[in-house]
RNA sequence: GGGCGGUUAGCUCAGCUGGCUAGAGCGUCUGGUUUACACCCAGAAGGCCGGGGGUUCAACUCCCUCACCGCCCA
């Protein structure tokens, strides 16, 4: 094998051909008959708007290891890939790409629109699925799925007719979010509120029958077209006297009652409010207890609508604003305007500034399902990592209004209402041909769609065939992990939660993983059109997929954010380098002869054998743990550390000589490891751990389908790691001196005393490229860590002994001080006390050694 | 205004429930090629662990406070 072996490690080659390979070999398609325990993670769907980025990078690997894991520990998994439609998001990717060839979609009309639509999908999609596939992500691709499939359609069409039938879907007039530009409404989530220095202007509204005026403030002066009302604090003094009296609207002589109502803010501007119940959220549930008229004073497009004003009717509004204000300024309504500053909410998808707006649409009723996500989230049935996002759930929850779930759009889900000639309206999954009523056979269907979260919440059954009872559904329900951004939680993860107590009766994942966010080098927000964005397909050429997954695992969840370093990207590829280097080394000495099995714990061992088999438990150990506690950069860190700093670094060198000699202990020793170095590293680096894995002698499956390394007692020694420790000190403190008195990297002749066995003599001999001598050579030179003395040609000077004498007189000096306390003897474990004492024997004899005369 | 996260080596970051001389990768510097690897090997330099206070035998770690950076909600 070891001769068809390249000499270098080109990721790209390795990459190349494995995913097609694993896809062939079925690998990843879950069976739901299997009758092995099951684990399964729904993959949150990214949007077809655009490919993928670093994000979505980190976390398919994240989840990608859980799954490859679970597999090789005994479970049936499954990992469903999909893609989501992201209505009001593609529809603006798709009029930008209009506006740029100068037409628009009302001029190409619907039916063209959506052939864009279609092909959009399409591409985007299948450019998905490849990057998915570049990454090594073991999705089950048989199961891909887009929330406008067909049988999607059905599901959504079924949940919204179970909330109708509940009575918890209801339509009618609100303020809602709208965007002028989108021409919809848009859910409180989807705010982008943005500080604006604007100005407050303080007008007065003359008062009826009195020859004062009422001084109201604003920041929206337009807005007062639509006036119905003026409100005031009850109890505050200024204006108590003016309830029950009408204020008179300047520029429209319309009559305001004058009320009285707690929600007013008295600190606000004068303390007095005009009152817009067509234009503010504040102002609609005022007018709606004081019964004050309604108007809806603005046209879909943000333009003015007053009809009786034909002044400023049809106006945009912000010339609406100068007019008003120059009219009221003219009448001497307006008193003065200051500079203000505030929160202005945006459209989140196109930036639009949104205007406040009574609209018909369709609301969720949230009271029980919130209720339902609060109480299964004090029971424990849904655990969030970091603990903290548990909060930002129930925060949202806990102050949770009405979801306005019909969007103004020409793409996503039709809302699956349908009224008749004769003023009946019903909801049904199936297209009717009559009004179940009156037979009616004149139906509309409602002309909305649905906000794209009201699909996506249905992800974890609505792709396992929900509402059908499949055997995925049964077999796979709930999910076990859910795996995403912070910015979605409440958009998505809590909406899923409440679908799948609604729906399905149980939560549809236990484990909410929130991961961190991926910023650009410089600490920035990665984006597209800051220019800061990076395509992970860039990285995986420059350095290899397994490189990208591993740095990805790694600060996936270790903190908030992540910065994306190449620096360290570029470091797990030469980690790959070194694995193939050491396995090449491995194959061409036990290539003709491959070892028979593994080494046996109570076999005939060399120190180095017992040493690494050692190690090689505590790697398991703490792979296994990083993985289980969503700590996969302890794994990480775990098996780089033991494949190159102690088993290339250590391990190989010791036992290189044995292994050439076709020593047996030391190749099944060094084949062992690698095998399970190999399963160890797979999740995190898949395709160089399958490649070099393959590589081995015997017949070779497939590596996700081996079982996960276990930990043997039997190999646990303790004796052996502790002197191949006091070895390796040895080993360093001898190339510390010699680099200090003549350079160099080999020479100098040792003199070891004490009892060494002749095992250690040479295995110090050789590490540290020495020659061995019978007695100490005169002006050799005395080592703290050992009985030895190091003859080397040259001697510069004492200027490092008396370094190091000064160190270790230090350190000793603070550890007899800290013993010298009582305080600390009395009150500090046992175990301590202990241990600093024999830190204190230790500097005492290394001290004494060097201190001996040269 | 309320909440959350962060501040540790030149850079990017680890450091779990307090207890090794505070670590890693990259970078810098010194030395090294008897065939696993220069994407390498052996070393070195570099840190008042953001400031102040407190608890403790013991604080990077726990508590209080301040400053700065970032995010979320209103």
């Amino acid at each position: 094998m070891s001769e068809t072996m390249p000499t270098a490690y080109d990721p790209q080659a390795v990459e190349a051909g494995w995913s097609a390979r694993w896809e062939e070999a079925g690998l990843f398609r879950a069976d739901p008959q299997s009758r092995k325990p099951k684990y399964s993670i729904a993959l949150p769907p990214p949007n077809v708007t655009g490919e993928l980025h670093m994000g979505h990078a980190v976390n398919g690997t994240l989840q990608d290891v859980w799954a490859r894991y679970r597999r090789m520990t005994g479970y049936e998994v499954l990992w469903l890939p999909g893609t989501d439609h992201a209505a009001i998001g593609t529809q603006n990717v798709i009029e930008k790409q209009l506006a740029r060839d100068g037409t628009s979609k009302e001029e190409i009309g619907r039916a063209a629109f959506e052939e864009l639509v279609e092909e959009w999908y399409r591409k985007v999609g299948a450019t998905i699925v490849t990057q998915y596939r570049l990454l090594g992500a073991s999705l089950d691709m048989t199961r891909l799925r887009f929330t406008m499939d067909l049988e999607y359609v059905r599901a959504v069409r079924t949940a919204f007719v179970g909330y109708y039938e509940r009575g918890w879907m209801y339509r009618g007039p609100r303020i809602v979010n709208w965007c002028p530009r989108c021409q919809s409404a848009i859910s409180d989530l989807e705010v982008d509120w943005q500080t604006h220095e604007d100005l407050l202007y303080h007008l007065r509204y003359p008062v009826e029958g009195s020859d004062q005026g009422v001084v109201i403030a604003t920041v929206r002066p337009e807005t007062m077209l639509a006036d119905t009302g003026v409100a005031v604090h009850p109890d505050d003094p200024r204006y108590r006297s003016l309830i029950g009296k009408f204020a008179i609207l300047p520029l429209v002589g319309r009559r305001l009652p004058i009320v009285g109502d707690a929600a007013v803010d008295r600190e606000f501007g004068t303390g007095a409010l005009k009152v817009t119940p067509g234009h503010d959220a504040m102002d609609y549930e005022i007018g709606q207890r004081h019964g004050l008229e309604l108007i809806n004073g603005m046209n879909p497009d943000g333009t003015m609508n007053v009809p009786d004003l034909p002044r400023y009717n049809g106006l945009p509004g912000l010339e609406a604003r100068e007019r008003v204000v120059g009219d009221l300024e003219t009448g001497g309504f307006l008193l003065r305007a200051e500079p203000y500053s505030h929160e202005v909410g945006h459209c989140d998808r196109c930036g639009t500034i949104l205007e406040p707006l009574v609209s018909e649409q369709w609301f969720l009723d949230m009271k029980e399902l919130a209720q339902m996500c609060i109480d299964a989230s004090a029971a424990g049935r849904v655990r969030w990592h970091p603990e903290r996002y548990e909060r930002t759930y129930l925060d949202w929850l806990r102050g949770i209004r009405d979801w306005c779930v019909s969007r103004q759009l020409w793409l996503g889900h039709r809302i699956p209402v349908y009224y008749c000639g004769s003023g009946h309206q019903f909801a049904a999954v199936d297209s009717p041909g009559l009004c179940p009523e009156c037979g009616s056979t004149q139906l509309r269907e409602d002309s909305d769609v649905l906000d794209t979260w009201f699909s996506s919440a249905l992800w974890p059954f609505a792709t396992l065939g929900w509402p059908e009872q499949t055997e995925d559904l049964a077999a796979f329900y709930p999910t076990d992990v859910n795996c995403t951004n912070r910015d979605i939680i409440n958009l998505w993860v809590t909406r899923m939660i409440f679908s799948g107590l609604f729906f399905m009766g149980d939560v549809p994942f236990q484990d909410v993983i929130i991961h961190s966010t991926i910023q650009a080098t410089d600490g920035r927000r990665m984006s597209k059109s800051l220019g800061t964005g990076i395509d992970p397909r860039e990285v995986i050429d420059r350095h290899g997929a397994d490189a990208l997954r591993a740095w990805g695992a790694l600060v996936g969840m270790a903190n908030q954010d992540a910065r994306f370093d190449d620096s360290r990207i570029k470091g797990y590829r030469a980690f790959g380098t070194k694995l193939w280097n050491a396995t090449r080394l491995v194959l061409s000495s036990i290539a003709k002869e491959p070892p028979q099995g593994p080494p046996a714990p109570d076999g005939d061992l060399e120190l180095a054998d017992r040493w690494i088999l050692s190690r090689l438990q505590q790697a398991i150990e703490l792979t296994t743990g990083g993985i289980e506690e969503y700590a996969f950069q302890r794994s990480i860190e775990a098996v780089y550390d033991f494949a190159w700093h102690e088993f290339c670094d250590w391990y190989l060198e010791a036992a290189k000589a044995r292994l050439k000699d076709g020593d047996p202990s030391a190749r099944a020793t060094s084949l062992h490891v690698l095998d399970n170095l190999f399963r160890l590293l797979h999740p995190f680096m898949p395709f160089v751990s399958e490649e070099l894995w393959h590589r081995l002698p015997g017949q070779r499956d497939f590596l996700v389908r081996q079982s996960w390394p276990e930990l043997d007692p039997r190999f646990r020694a303790a004796a052996a790691e502790e002197s191949f420790a006091s070895l390796a000190r040895l080993v360093e403190e001898i190339r510390v001196l010699r680099q200090a008195h003549s350079g160099g990297s080999r020479g100098g002749r040792l003199w070891l005393g004490g009892e060494v066995s002749a095992t250690v003599r040479e295995l110090v001999a050789d590490l540290a490229r020495v020659e061995l001598v019978a007695e100490p050579l005169p002006g050799s030179l005395p080592l703290a860590w050992g009985e030895a003395r190091l003859g080397l040609p040259a001697r510069a000077d004492d200027s490092h002994r008396r370094a190091e004498l000064r160190r270790l007189q230090e350190e000793l000096a603070r550890v007899e001080t800290k013993l010298a306390n009582p305080a600390f003897r009395g009150r500090a474990p046992a175990e301590i006390v202990a241990k600093e004492e024999r830190k204190a024997g230790e500097l005492r004899s290394a001290l004494e050694r060097l201190g001996e005369s040269t």
